[in-house]
DNA sequence: TTCGATGCAAAGAATTTGCACGCCA
DNA sequence: TGGCGTGCAAATTCTTTGCATCGAA
């Protein structure tokens, strides 16, 4: 929609942790600097082992503390695509915006857009009986892998 | 699509678990019952609080043992809607088959049932790298009541 | 210096597993 | 009668909370 300058998701962030009256502090700026880096959502788990090994080390209290004030901001996305533990993904303004597929033999989730799904959704969206902020769709399946 | 009997669903899934090697037991009926008579989906903990009551008393462990055979033979399905918790509901064939909604604020969850949400999802699922077999959606906001 | 940010450890909540007994086929 | 179905309780796993300390403004 609008052209956004693409300043790296992590400073966009920042700001608006700042402007919400946040301070700084390292375990954050390590956490975003991470999300910012990957393909597709991470469990806390998954964020408090990548950064173990490099990065800088953050505890896994700090880590899902950090997480629900991100969401709270409308900064990440908490999805869930059932394998009892939440997963989250830098939200991104226009660009970015994706879905996922699991495939529930091995587990393996893969990201895709779709413009159809988009406009049936915005469509969609007017005429139920919640005010709609956010939305979440996972298609399940078997991968090529597991589809023997 | 094809005119099904609506002979039950209880009824249904107990000839594809006899069909599947599964003896009678008590517990999984009492299950079935209070599912089929549900309006939305239900959590585990919801389903042993309201077997407790009426019907018969079923243990924690086996409603999920029992939960999780029925969703291996697609008979219900489990949904996430973001509440740490797996919510689950009968699987029938064509009619019923409805999406949720879900306010942030106060945790309602509501169906809803769009046929261009599934022209949408239909066409997409052709073209996506795993063999689609479910498809799970879910809009979160903010309720009539929440809205303020 | 003040108060939020963070680490550590214990507490909680949901779900799973181990084992013994009861009941259906 | 044999083995699945079920209950009970302990164990796991993910997440949250309490509290003391560290660090940014």
């Amino acid at each position: 929609m609008a052209a956004e300058r693409t300043a790296s998701w992590v400073d966009g962030a920042l700001q608006v942790l700042a402007a919400s009256g946040h301070r700084s502090g390292g375990a954050r700026r390590a956490l975003l600097e991470l999300l910012d880096s990957q393909r597709c959502a991470l469990s806390a788990l998954e964020i408090e082992d990548a950064l173990r090994t490099s990065e800088r080390r953050v505890a896994r209290a700090s880590i899902y503390r950090i997480l629900d004030e991100l969401e709270r901001l409308g900064l990440v996305q908490k999805v869930e695509v059932g394998q009892a533990m939440a997963r989250y993904e830098p939200l991104r303004t226009g660009a970015g915006h994706h879905h996922h597929l699991v495939c529930d033999s091995c587990g393996v989730i893969m990201p895709f857009t779709d413009r159809g799904l988009e406009e049936a959704i915005t469509k969609l969206s007017r005429r139920v009986p919640i005010e709609v902020s956010e939305h979440e769709i996972v298609l399940h399946g078997a991968c090529e892998e597991c589809k023997d």
